[in-house]
DNA sequence: GTCTATAATTGGATAGAC
DNA sequence: GTCTATCCAATTATAGAC
């Protein structure tokens, strides 16, 4: 029921992600095709768009673009790599910072839906293409997004056992608020208030679901 | 704060959606190729999946479709019609029987939910293949789903001056609640408990977000 | 209503000059 | 690294016999 010493927490990083580095996203031309590409998908689909389409966006000429991605799909895998990887380094370091489980999950939230803001674009293509990527990139960003899960799973189990949650079920609990959030990528607009937006969910995350203890 | 009569209430159901009515998708032959090609949908993608294949899967040939269907993209919208217009033409005459709104918007989420498990794959490409409908067709099913979220709201805006519900904004909450259940079409599988699944949902909605009194 | 055959177009990808 | 030109494969949809 009580932290051991301050330093190590029963929710604790399990075993780091595997140190898979591709190639980077950011970096001038490619981050700039990715960039246009994910809008492009994000509008219309990634099968109705086409090579020249994105070509054009970016002043070039469709065969061009193959000197910065190998295929189409490399266009695809690196979008949706750096929505899932992306938001994993940005985001999960969160939950190793100091507090109770409770104002780390919400402090976790608060950064998810910011990052998800921020790249609705590619965070739409991420969770709504995965079946146009190859097996081999698709088995990459759905290991990802598990071990994101498995994270905030962890963190909810931490805040169970010390009595700051109460929900039968951490894992399922942790889909549930996942879904609730990733939801907001589908419908997020420009004129929607963001800091409004955050608090809201995480209240129905924190105080709603997991019915971290209000009376108290 | 108390309700009229009994007869009429607060959150009646408004305008009815209008009668469209293109083609029932049950009935034999298209009722068979639809079911088919929404597996294979669910499973590749719209786009990857030919019209040869889907005929095979009925046992017949690529032509033979176009005696059924004038083209491919009408067999994605009697999907997603069958799904969206199917769900809110079963599921939503739950919101007007008696109870609060509390039980009734319960009865509700247990049909919805259920339902989308029955359909599943036709969920799943209701909600995914949105952008490969064309713009007609797309509005169609966006006003179907935009009604059906507006009968959520307003039942959970009943609950609230019911003092049932505590949440600022019954729309948000609508939303939140819908992309939360809806987001199980996405992972569910026949291993899965249904009836588990239903009952922890309906408690994270009824009594998590939307702080149903629980102390008294 | 189903078939065979094929039209018509699209779009990813490559070759090779500059 | 970008261009022009082009190949090539895939796929929706149609024509017309049965």
């Amino acid at each position: 029921m009580s932290e051991r010493e301050g330093e190590r927490r029963d929710d604790a990083v399990p075993e780091p992600f595997p140190p898979s580095r591709p190639r980077p996203i950011a970096g001038g031309r490619r981050a700039e095709i990715a960039a246009a590409a994910a809008r492009f998908f994000a509008e219309h689909g990634y099968h109705t768009v086409g090579m020249r389409e994105i070509a054009e966006a970016v002043g070039m000429r469709g065969a061009s673009l193959y000197n910065h991605f190998a295929a189409k799909e490399e266009v695809l895998y690196a979008i949706a790599l750096g929505m899932t990887k992306g938001a994993a380094e940005e985001n999960l370091p969160l939950l190793d910072d100091e507090g109770t489980p409770a104002t780390r999950l919400a402090a976790l939230l608060r950064a998810h839906i910011r990052h998800l803001a921020e790249h609705r674009v590619e965070h739409l293509v991420g969770l709504r293409e995965l079946s146009a990527l190859t097996p081999e990139h698709r088995a990459q960003i759905t290991d990802h997004r598990r071990y994101y899960q498995r994270r905030v799973r962890d963190v909810i189990a931490a805040g169970v056992r010390s009595g700051e949650f109460a929900v039968d079920d951490p894992g399922q609990a942790a889909v549930a608020i996942l879904d609730m959030v990733n939801g907001i990528s589908w419908w997020l607009r420009s004129e929607h208030d963001i800091d409004q937006v955050v608090e809201t969910y995480v209240g129905f995350a924190i105080d709603g679901i997991l019915q971290h203890a209000r009376e108290r």
